[in-house]
DNA sequence: CGGAAGATTGAGCGTAGTCAAACCGAGTGG
DNA sequence: CCACTCGGTTTGACTACGCTCAATCTTCCG
């Protein structure tokens, strides 16, 4: 699918799963204006739509947010799959259970971390999913806007560009539009702890 | 058990779900100190311990508020029933995606809202949890400290404090200490947007 | 080329954090 | 019975961080 569709929508019945193949998506969450808050974005390799397996029905929407291509995973199908192998069910368990650790630590960053280590341990995080896929680590491409990445990590695109130019002024970071290189890992980290 | 002491901690082997049957239980993830967040509080009826499944170790500590009582039910009997009881493990799937769900709306609340709105909305949700269990939702008895309201909320104590003491002065609630009366749920429901 | 959307930067303001003091109730011991 | 402490709560004064509003610049497409 191409940059901005929509995956699925709020209230749409939700009879599968998606794993991200290539591309990337965003997962909104709230209202429908300026109370939205982006629950997480997800690279290839990633789960999105896990948030409809309670009520049948989405919850978030879900925006490529750049040509993509999913994997649909049935629910019946996993059910059965369950079923017939031992150890499936189990790593869907694991699956959502990691999405519920994960928004934990989302909570956690928005809780307590002052805006210029929010920004560093988005970073930090994207870094450690590229690498985990293969890619470089300290060098990579944001698909997000300014925009999306503050309203991700609950600051303004103001405020986002102007910690990203201070990390720049530090010497940590190269940016450059998109694109970002880690020059200071060392540093990101410390920030970010 | 008894107020205070801790269900499971961090990094202990989770190969049980606990239901709470009396009392009330809170959440804590992240760092040993200062860097602490309340996830959840926890009252009579529902489940403790969801984010140990994807790895086997809990990731959060849940401690007591008060004398509690909680049901155990073992991940594998679980699955066993899973298999044997269809519908069963789709329970347990809702169970799970719930708490998603539940880790997103704070998210946004921490992401969007101040800190006089998260007040109420968090009031209002302790107040549908009580109705849903059949206490009256318009008077009921905080079970955490000013402290952890704020380190569920994102707040420091003496912001809770200030703010709960305008929303008395506003005619919305009747604070004493932790018993809490709320006399306008209409302001209340309208401040929490 | 022109228009729109995104990004950067600046100035001023407001909300919540920080530091600090006073208060209150429960529990303990003289 | 009062004095004392200790944890939790309330309230006050000041500060600082991030938001708001606004202007400028860049990039991307038609």
């Amino acid at each position: 699918m191409k940059q901005g569709e929509i995956l699925y929508r709020e209230g749409m019945p939700a009879e599968v799963l998606f794993a991200v193949s290539v591309g990337s998506f965003k997962t909104v969450v709230g209202g429908p204006e300026g109370t939205e808050q982006i629950a997480g974005f997800f690279i290839a390799g990633e789960l999105v739509g896990l948030d409809g397996l309670s009520s049948g029905a989405y919850k978030s929407r879900a925006t490529a947010l750049e040509d993509s291509e999913v994997c649909l995973l049935a629910y019946s199908s996993l059910e059965q799959l369950g079923n017939e192998m031992p150890g499936f069910q189990r790593s869907l368990h694991a699956a959502l259970s990691r999405e519920i650790l994960r928004a934990y630590s989302v909570m956690l960053m928005l809780s307590k971390l002052s805006a210029r280590r929010r920004i560093a341990a988005f970073l930090l995080d994207l870094s450690a999913r590229h690498a985990a896929r293969g890619y470089a680590p300290d060098d990579f491409h944001l698909r997000m806007s300014r925009r999306d990445m503050g309203e991700h990590l609950g600051l303004r695109l103001e405020t986002v560009s102007r910690q990203m130019g201070r990390l720049r002024d530090a010497g940590i970071l190269e940016v450059d539009d998109k694109h970002v290189r880690v020059l200071d890992m060392h540093g990101l980290t410390k920030l970010a702890g």
